[in-house]
DNA sequence: TCTGTTTCAGAAATCGTTGTCTCGAACTTG
DNA sequence: CAAGTTCGAGACAACGATTTCTGAAACAGA
């Protein structure tokens, strides 16, 4: 059986056979200028009738731009971004953009890249939480006139809007939660701190800890389940009797290492996360969370993107939402 | 401040600039053809300068195809489809492909909303996990010559490819183990039967549970977090002792409801679910979990798309994957 | 009735790349 | 050395939609 490949119509196609021009049908298509009923009635179904789509590569490059916003994150599979991904989603389908995914596993080579084809693919806006603050491309795309909001990261061109969490505070909340419960040996599971979100919740942390007189205990992760789980290991080797883990991937594997070294959260250790995700009630205990409001900070990122796509707005533009502790079960008192 | 737009620059620009036509400079682009030594460095010098950036949008139109994959799944916040959006998005990237999002809700009027736009956008190839498998949208695609893979779910037109999981078999598995251990009352959160491995897990769990001439508990959800809440509840008035929960979602619901009902899983009432996500190790109890082996199912999906892309294959093929029960702790004896 | 304005619709130019066609020059080869 | 090849590179015509320009008809106002 031959692989029998129809070649897709053009509108050219539809304007003969309905006996009016391209022009026409593409007003038609638009809606951009008036046309006659009758004429109106006769293209929509000619375009029925031949099962007519329209060929939107070639719509996108008569008008410079594409229907599509593109959303560059740093893992796919961490519920914090997709909950976004999915409020970008929601959105974009709404006014009829596609989403561009490019999931970038915090490597700066990646993050260029796909910048770049976010740049050659024309896209009408991007929505970014970068791994590089000041990639050039990034400039690039502002250059162009293309929107770019910086979720969760702020980006270093000031063109860019940014919808961003108080990462300071989040981590002072968490740190004077456990300190108040007696501990003085909280460790810290950080991310990487050429990450802008990893520098900020380490540097509350420290904060917390120098005003309180405590000594502080650092282990480096990477935002991952396997830096979440080193770091772990490391930290209990120094002593801590309590934890704050600056992202629920790496709370993931920080649990891995305290059942590994049979320490009962909640009771032989204190554990508090970044981040709250749908598992969080569901472990054993009920993981306490710094929680930031993901679907509420999506809405606003899309928003911004589309207020100037519409023109609705020039100025760029920053908003910044709290962190807020979700008590549960993972706290104890120090010493218990 | 003026927003000041840079207009890109286009291949001709770059000729002009290295004296040479614009034929060459997009040989030089593209490797189609030997290009002089001589010129090509000076081609690229000339890039390199002038920072050019190709224009997909154009690239694409002349080509009729645009280098990318249409990825169609039903809920971008299940980590089961998640993995799979990540295989697919590793190997797009690798091979100069983008990965074009859609997120269809177990919408069918959205999910062919979606294939119409694959047709439009001219992907070069769709990965698809149907909740509709007869949507014409998904033969319009096939009759251009676009790549469909099934993923998860099949299609009707038998021009696609499939990477399936033997949910049956799935579900027999879990039956039974729920079966051996005693459970008299085995209730079943069901997942829609318009989909068809709701379809087909429900078969299968009829079909054990009529073997051993037991009762049959169903209650229908809808894969997602509420429905397996209430189909929980709906079951355990029914008298319940034992669960096996159709997808991740749901567990998630039914876990809340089990909670509220003040049920100890494990110890008052049993639960097997299918899925394997990632927090399934981190609950009260751990749970006994069916899972698929998704990331081999996405590069399965991945390499059968490419190799038709590649022209390395013709006919249509089926790959069909087993579940696996991970024994945890969250299945206790009857009566216990 | 005649001029001026609006409305509708076609012709044609364009968006930026790529592939085909063509042609001259360089190279074989008998 | 002539005739046949190969090779490199330019000119040009698409790809399919949009939009500006233009003109004809319809309409309004004086």
């Amino acid at each position: 059986m031959a692989q029998l490949v129809r070649p897709p119509l053009s509108i050219r196609d539809v304007a003969q056979r309905a006996g009016v021009s391209p022009a026409t049908v593409s007003r038609v298509l638009n809606g951009s200028t008036p046309v006659g009923k009758e004429k109106r009635d006769q293209v929509l179904a000619t375009i029925q009738e031949l099962g007519y789509r329209r060929n939107r590569v070639a719509s996108n490059l008569r008008r410079k731009q594409a229907q599509m916003i593109g959303v560059v994150i740093s893992d796919i599979e961490n519920p914090h971004f997709t909950k976004m991904v999915r409020a970008v989603e929601d959105a974009a389908y709404l006014r009829g953009y596609r989403v561009l995914l490019c999931n970038t596993d915090e490597d700066p080579v990646k993050q260029r890249d796909y910048l770049g084809v976010l740049t050659a693919e024309r896209v009408a806006g991007a929505i970014v939480s970068p791994t590089e603050a000041d990639a050039p491309e990034i400039s690039e795309l502002l250059d162009h006139g293309t929107c770019v909001v910086a979720f969760d990261r702020p980006v270093a061109d000031r063109r860019a809007d940014a919808v961003l969490s108080s990462n300071m505070q989040g981590a002072v909340i968490g740190t004077e939660h456990l300190a108040a419960k007696g501990h003085a040996r909280i460790g810290f599971v950080s991310g990487p701190v050429r990450v802008s979100t990893g520098a900020e919740r380490l540097a509350g942390y420290e904060q917390t800890i120098a005003a309180r007189r405590l000594k502080p205990l650092v282990a480096q992760g990477d935002f991952r389940f396997e830096g979440g789980e080193h770091a772990t290991r490391e930290l209990l080797e120094q002593g801590a009797t309590a934890l704050l883990v600056a992202n629920n991937s790496m709370a993931v594997g920080a649990l891995h290492a305290l059942k590994e070294a049979r320490l009962r959260v909640g009771q032989d250790i204190a554990l508090v996360s970044f981040d709250d995700p749908p598992w969080a009630e569901l472990t054993d205990p009920p993981l306490t969370a710094l929680a930031q409001p993901v679907r509420a900070m999506a809405d606003a990122a899309v928003e911004l993107l589309f207020a100037r796509l519409d023109g609705r707005r020039k100025r760029s533009k920053r908003q910044i939402f709290d962190f807020e502790l979700h008590h549960r079960g993972s706290c104890c008192p120090a010493g218990s």
